[in-house]
DNA sequence: GAGCACTGC
């Protein structure tokens, strides 16, 4: 029978009375030191779970075309499908592909899988990422994320070096895996048709979406893997929590007091400032508890954190301190960290949503859904038992929406569409998804594509232009593509180069919240007043002359990590630049040609000071305003063009350039002479009195340059 | 007047 906790609440949170009650459970010895793992690797394969299943496994899987593989975490298929299909010669003809969604598990399963071969990595089993191919004329287990297995595919459609692609963690449905889908199983057809050598094709999974999968795939069947996963148990709050961060505390506390320190904790929370503001909060309350009570190490997690301070998740906590992680949904699949315990669970998450009608991107706090929800209690049952906290009801629960809606229908589709028309698939407005994005964002992308060249529109036909053709060459949005492309003409090629790749790695720039004023302060020396794109190129310059010692990136919050990182990018797309012969010069001193270029790939993304003060897109008229952490935020300037809108507190434009209405004009002026005539046509009607606004600058621009103007 | 979930090529 469970047993009240008699916690007492910390006085600071009223209300905050116990949200559960504890289960009676035996005293743990306080740090238990767990068994090193010094089994044989041959032992530890045959003790797999999977092991016993490898016989009817594989006679099943050497005669069917595709196959739909659901195992829990902990089965080992992952490590041992591909290992068994190898030993008994199936797919001998190829390359056994095995995609996954995140750099790290295809790098890491990788170096398990030669390490079990007894082969050196990059022999017979390697791996390829952006950046790194570790893979030779031997390899025949590959491991590579799922983008690189679509890149490939831009060169070879048929993928025709591989025998078997094995898609895993499918059920993630990142946008790259549903893509990969489709491509696969065109692939699949017309290898078939051709008589070539077939491809087969298993999908991997936990226990969910698996009608979908089979459907899709020609009715495949569904193949069921036992797993190795600790018990966890669950508990639910009695009652409706309205505040689900007081709610963490209390819990949080709760379990602290009564749980041997030994045992971590991991709480799910939606975001960085919530992150650091909670962590701070337990600090404080740590103080104010009983002598006895275990101390506690509060480590907070999320992605923007510095990666030497992510690292210290891995760490046990000092004696007689408790290990409580404060996670973003980082934890959730990126990061795992063994040896947690406890799950706590808000139920909440920070996530974008996309709005194809205004090409809006919304990020907004909102309800996990339920495989997500399940996700998050795994992480408790790692290594041994666990158990999970959930912060809401069971009825609640109940009426999350089963599973996270797939990330292609979720975002804008401009990159994916001219993916798709590299890859020469026939039609890519029939192509055949598994959740097909709605008509709207498949218009939209085409539209936005349109407008940068880089398709046109034949007998109802979508063609990729040769321009469209080179855009897809670089791994970037296709708007910087087009701005890379067009660099030339403006003579900053190298400049464009780097800051398109600035603008490519997050958090190049460290700000952490409690030293805002240093920040600021020593930002000073690079802010250029024409916007965030020349200021970023100022610090890479600085970065590049002076800064690769890591005291320069210290005092500068520099993320010296990420900066290095920015260079990698930078070199490839420069090699792509190198392959399609453009000519590569620098502007040097010069920047009103870089912003020139930058109004040139952006014209889309331009808005306009109102006479209010506030601004509007050019494009819908929606009222955006400047985002905090631009060097622009306290300006007023007249015109800009920005790199995305963000719809959080307020909708706010991020990454801003000063340009001057006449370059958009000129980068596009069909398209600025048709917003135009939309707009008169829309004051001739009941709506004349708009026509007393302002005029815009490049609305101006367009009358002047209209040939028929009145 | 005041803020940035997570991947990946």
């Amino acid at each position: 029978m469970p047993q009240e906790s008699g916690f007492p609440p910390p006085k600071r949170f009223k209300g905050g009375s116990p949200l559960f009650t504890f289960p009676r459970r035996p005293a743990m010895q306080a740090g238990t030191p767990r068994k090193p793992p010094t089994v044989p690797l041959e032992v530890q394969r045959r003790q797999l779970p999977i092991f016993h299943a490898r016989p009817q496994l594989l006679a099943q899987l050497r005669g069917l075309e595709s196959a739909i593989l659901i195992g829990e975490t902990g089965s080992g298929k992952t490590t041992q499908i591909p290992q068994y299909l190898y030993e008994c010669g199936i797919g001998r003809q190829g390359i056994i592909a095995v995609t996954q969604p995140r750099r790290v598990a295809a790098i890491s399963l990788a170096t398990r899988v030669s390490e079990e071969k007894k082969t050196e990595l990059g022999k017979l089993v390697g791996y390829t990422v952006r950046f790194e191919d570790v893979t030779s004329d031997e390899t025949r287990i590959k491991f590579l994320t799922d983008g690189m297995l679509l890149r490939e595919a831009i060169g070879d459609p048929q993928l025709r070096k591989y025998s078997i692609v094995i898609l895993d963690e499918a059920h993630e449905r990142t946008i790259h895996t549903d893509v990969l889908f489709g491509v696969v199983k065109m692939a699949l057809k017309k290898r078939k048709e051709l008589g070539k050598v077939p491809l087969k094709v298993i999908v991997m999974s936990a226990t969910m979406d698996v009608d979908l999968f089979s459907q899709y795939f020609n009715k495949a069947p569904v193949l069921y893997l036992e797993g190795r996963q600790h018990p966890i148990q669950i508990f639910y709050t009695k009652q409706s929590q309205s505040d689900y961060l007081q709610a963490a505390v209390v819990t949080l506390f709760q379990i602290h007091q009564e749980a041997p320190f030994s045992q971590d904790i991991l709480v799910f929370l939606t975001g960085q400032e919530e992150i650091e503001a909670m962590a701070k909060t337990c600090r404080d309350v740590v103080k104010h508890l009983p002598d006895d009570s275990p101390q506690m190490a509060v480590m907070p997690l999320y992605a923007s954190l510095p990666h030497s301070q992510q690292l210290r998740v891995f760490q046990t906590a000092p004696t007689g301190h408790r290990k409580v992680i404060l996670s973003t949904n980082i934890a959730e699949t990126s990061i795992t960290i063994a040896g947690i315990k406890y799950v706590i669970d808000t139920g909440m998450v920070k996530a974008k949503k996309y709005n194809p009608g205004s090409g809006l991107e919304v990020l907004a706090v909102q309800r996990v859904s339920k495989a997500q929800a399940w996700q998050r209690t795994g992480r408790a049952g790692r290594e041994d038992s666990g158990m999970c906290y959930r912060l809401f009801t069971e009825a609640e629960f109940e009426k999350f929406d089963s599973m996270t809606v797939p990330e292609i229908q979720r975002c804008n589709l401009a990159s994916v569409m001219l993916q798709l028309l590299a890859i020469r698939i026939p039609n890519i407005l029939t192509f055949d998804f598994m959740s097909k994005p709605s008509p709207d964002a498949i218009r939209a992308a085409i539209e936005q594509l349109s407008l940068l060249g880089a398709v046109e529109k034949k007998e109802d036909q979508i063609l990729l232009t040769s321009l469209g053709r080179k855009m897809a060459a670089f791994p970037l949005d296709p708007r910087f593509s087009k701005t890379i492309l067009l660099s030339p003409k403006f003579h900053c090629t190298e400049e464009i180069l780097t800051i398109v790749s600035l603008l490519s790695v997050d958090n190049v720039l460290h700000n952490p919240p409690s030293r805002r004023d240093d920040v600021q302060a020593v930002r000073k020396k690079f802010i250029s007043s024409e916007g965030d794109h020349i200021t970023l190129l100022n610090i890479y310059r600085a970065f590049k002359t002076l800064g690769k010692n890591k005291e320069w990136c210290r005092e500068n919050f520099v993320n010296g990590r990420n900066m290095m990182l920015v260079s990698e990018v930078r070199s490839q797309l420069r090699d792509i630049c190198m392959k399609l012969s453009m000519p590569i010069e620098s502007s040097r001193t010069d920047t009103g040609n870089i912003r020139q270029c930058l109004a040139h790939g952006l014209f889309m993304n331009t808005a306009e000071l109102q006479p209010d003060g506030t601004y509007a897109t050019i494009d819908t008229h929606q009222p955006v305003a400047i985002h905090p952490s631009s060097v622009l935020f306290h300006c007023k300037p007249a015109c800009v063009v920005y790199n995305e809108l963000l719809h959080t507190s307020k909708c706010y434009m991020r990454d801003l350039c000063l340009v001057d209405a006449d370059w958009l004009f000129e980068a596009a002026p069909d398209y600025f002479r048709r917003k135009m005539e939309l707009e008169r046509d829309a004051w001739a009607g009941p709506r004349a009195d708009t026509e007393l606004c302002a005029e815009s600058g490049v609305r101006r621009q367009a009358r002047l340059e209209e040939p028929d103007a009145e």
